[in-house]
DNA sequence: AACGCCGCCTGATCGC
DNA sequence: TGCGATCAGGCGGCGT
């Protein structure tokens, strides 16, 4: 699933390969991806645009774009759970689920989405509403401390909440509470300042690394994690710590990692390295 | 109001 | 070996 690391990575990714080039055509294979317009009027109000810059916010990426008459306007992209990006040569055949294709110069930057839980959508208005950034400077633990004292709700349930903090979704949310050590069904609002400081600092430190590691496997080709079978074994190699990894061994104690439903999705625990 | 949970969608995996 | 059932989950929408 692509998370804040993975977004942020394919947008730094991207905009160097097409910063100051047009999109000359815009096609819409999967047109429910592409809202709230139709698919006609997508590629009509994209077509000849000029990328002036990508920024992230959360897991969406917000192009700046200007038209031939000089308007600015806005794309926000969205992979959902199992999009992505590709830059192909305009000879290279597209990947099998590719929902909207844009050609720039003499290249094709995909959206390849099997699932079709992405999306585009055009306007200021499709900017999510989300929390704080927690790789931004202005992210300090006791922002995180505020965010976390409003929520009654079990601290991992808070993390993964869109609208507290952005970017955050399933699979770091449990590798940041287990390398803070903290029990994902801690009240948010029961944290002590210490280990608020812990979860903030382990955020940081997962999110940030995992940037530069989904950055590399961009330039080298290959997939990022969430688009691999299995998982490197040692969590510095890019492996998890926790997630997905019910029953296998702890590796920082041995103990069999545990699984529940926390608000409908996996929460991963090593019940021994995270106690209230 | 705050929170839980369903449905969208398809590939991988499970069980008979 | 084959095929249907189940699961995964970000997020919007709906129900409580």
């Amino acid at each position: 699933m692509p998370e804040l690391p993975e977004v942020e990575a394919f947008g730094r990714w991207l905009l160097p390969q097409i910063r100051g080039r047009r999109l000359e055509a815009v096609t819409v294979l999967k047109p429910r991806l592409v809202r709230p317009c139709s698919a006609h009027e997508f590629s009509r109000a994209l077509e000849g645009s000029r990328i002036r810059g990508i920024q992230r916010r959360g897991k969406s990426l917000l192009w700046d774009l200007v038209s031939p008459g000089g308007d600015e306007s806005l794309l926000v992209s969205h992979l959902g759970m199992t999009g992505s990006w590709e830059v192909l040569s305009r000879e290279a055949p597209l990947p099998r689920h590719a929902a909207v294709v844009f050609a720039v110069g003499d290249l094709r930057v995909v959206l390849d989405d099997p699932r079709q839980f992405g999306h585009l959508r055009l306007g200021a208005a499709a900017v999510p509403v989300l929390g704080p950034e927690p790789l931004d400077e202005a992210f300090t633990p006791e922002r995180l401390g505020r965010v976390l004292a409003e929520c009654h709700r079990p601290v991992k349930v808070a993390l993964m909440d869109p609208s507290r903090l952005a970017g955050v979704g399933n699979l770091y949310a449990s590798e940041a509470l287990f390398l803070a050590g903290i029990d994902p069904t801690t009240p948010a609002d029961r944290l002590e300042p210490v280990a608020v400081a812990r979860v903030h600092g382990a955020l940081q430190a997962i999110l940030s690394a995992a940037v530069e590691r989904n950055l590399r496997a961009l330039h080298a080709h290959r997939p990022m994690l969430y688009q691999q079978d299995g998982l490197p074994d040692s969590p510095a190699e890019g492996g998890l710590w926790v997630y997905d990894r019910e029953g296998l061994p702890c590796r920082r104690c041995g103990s069999p990692i545990h699984r529940f439903v926390q608000s409908g999705r996996s929460t991963y625990q090593c019940p021994r390295c995270q106690q209230r």
